[in-house]
DNA sequence: CGACTCATTGAGCGAAGTCAACGTCCGTGG
DNA sequence: CCACGGACGTTGACTTCGCTCAATGAGTCG
């Protein structure tokens, strides 16, 4: 097994061991977890839309994206992923892909075969549970992402998106939330956000010239975390689902009674 | 047991049983599922942002809405929930609230304890695979909500959203896609798709003077479906997980290796 | 060096927002 | 029965944010 497949299974296991508690046993069963690594290209699908897949990615290392795509052609990055993520857990339960999956910059992936997956997941349901819970951290930040598209300015988007990723690194450990890199070109930028590139590169001035941050060869540099959090309305909590706690709980565990 | 707690629970088996196979007595159960009727008023929180809940929403009859707030007031509507709808099945596995879910209009809720349901899920692994299912269709909807905001014009994201919601409608089976009661105010319309209440109604009138539909007093009676789904570029698929699939394949079960 | 991709800048335009007024429907209470 | 209030829908005038089109830098790779 080569050290990025390692670090990168290490990398989802505190993923999904900062939101599920999992035993020793089950954390080793997913450290075993085994695939074939390929590093992808930028912008080409690494899932095509209608596909069904038998694997699921998980990324290595690298910047992967979800798109959705418009009849003339423009596109709409629904979801990024970082190092740890399991882009598309939920094929798991199906299977059909609804989106593209690209690299954003040349990415590298461990394709996992399904039956792996749910072995492990019919050994142990507390492993099924958290792989939900996984997903539905995932719907979670989804969530965000139509809101911030949806209602926010293009300035207070990008800002929001930033403090996101920023947030989202420096919890898997890899980076500083305010200094990181993000290999994504001002069209993707564009892409995700539902603005045109011309734009992303103005509102991106904007923010230089307000001394909130410099953004130049992927490299990100926050210089005032608070005013660009407060730009963007940014709140963490949807980053995490309360927690570390017990899946399905145990059926003789103390469980309030509903006050309906 | 009144009435329409027997219809509503039979929609949301339906709902589970259109995308897993579920035994009779897995259909038993849920059919067993017992919770505390409310009818919630348009506009007030039924769940509010940061709430731990001990129970999830199935919505009986009317319009539930998932809310996502910004600083300055505004909202923006990420998702919709039609009769039959478990509105929070995900609370399950992540409790705690990150959003507001509000009726558009009086609404029948049926609280169903999260006791109920995991013991449920615990008993029938199937059943825990159709609620995570369930979960990533509204995952995949969530996304092409996105799409929908983020990248479509106003007209188009209209026809989109009126034509999504016909075809959930049809197939859940209360009504034709082409004519349904649908409750909502312009405004709220507004907060689905990020366009103010002047605009939606500008929009509905450019709808109206193509003669591709008519919407009266919450009823949409669309006059051409086809041109309104070329408009709102719109294709089902995304509706459905690949039909009915076993969840997790039995061990045993034959099963493709990976072609990486 | 040339080809390519990405970032930057400018000028003009247009879709959607803002503000404000008015119409319509409906329930309520004098 | 009608007057009143409130919520929702409609319309017009004006503004603005972000798009379009087009050209020019800047960086990189073969």
């Amino acid at each position: 097994m080569s050290a990025s497949t390692r670090s990168g299974l290490q990398l989802f296991v505190d993923r999904l061991h900062r939101r599920s508690s999992l035993t020793g046993e089950e954390a080793e069963g997913l450290l075993a977890l085994r695939g074939s690594v390929r590093i992808e290209k930028a912008n080409v699908d690494i899932v095509s839309p209608g596909e069904v897949t038998d694997h699921a990615c998980l990324v290595l290392d690298g910047l992967a994206g979800r798109f959705g795509v418009v009849i003339d052609g423009r596109r709409q990055i629904t979801a990024l992923h970082i190092a740890g993520d399991m882009c598309d857990l939920h094929s798991l339960v199906a299977p059909t892909a609804g989106w593209a999956l690209q690299a954003l910059s040349p990415t590298a992936i461990l394709r996992v075969p399904h039956r792996q997956l749910t072995d492990l997941a019919r050994r142990f349901p507390n492993v099924a549970t958290a792989f939900w819970r996984d997903c539905s951290v995932d719907a979670s930040i989804l969530s965000q992402w139509v809101v911030n598209v949806g209602r926010r300015s293009a300035l207070s988007s990008m800002a929001h998106l930033l403090c996101e990723m920023g947030t989202r690194l420096e919890n898997s450990g890899v980076c500083s939330r305010t200094a990181f890199r993000f290999p994504a070109t001002q069209y993707q930028l564009g892409d995700a956000l539902g603005l045109t590139p011309v734009h992303v590169n103005r509102v991106l001035q904007e923010l230089r010239s307000r001394d909130l941050l410099t953004f130049h060869a992927c490299e990100v540099r926050i210089r005032d975390w608070g005013r660009l959090a407060a730009l963007g309305d940014f709140d963490e909590a949807y980053l995490y689902a309360n927690g570390r706690r017990e899946a399905l709980p145990a059926r003789d565990e103390p469980h309030r009674v509903p006050t309906c």
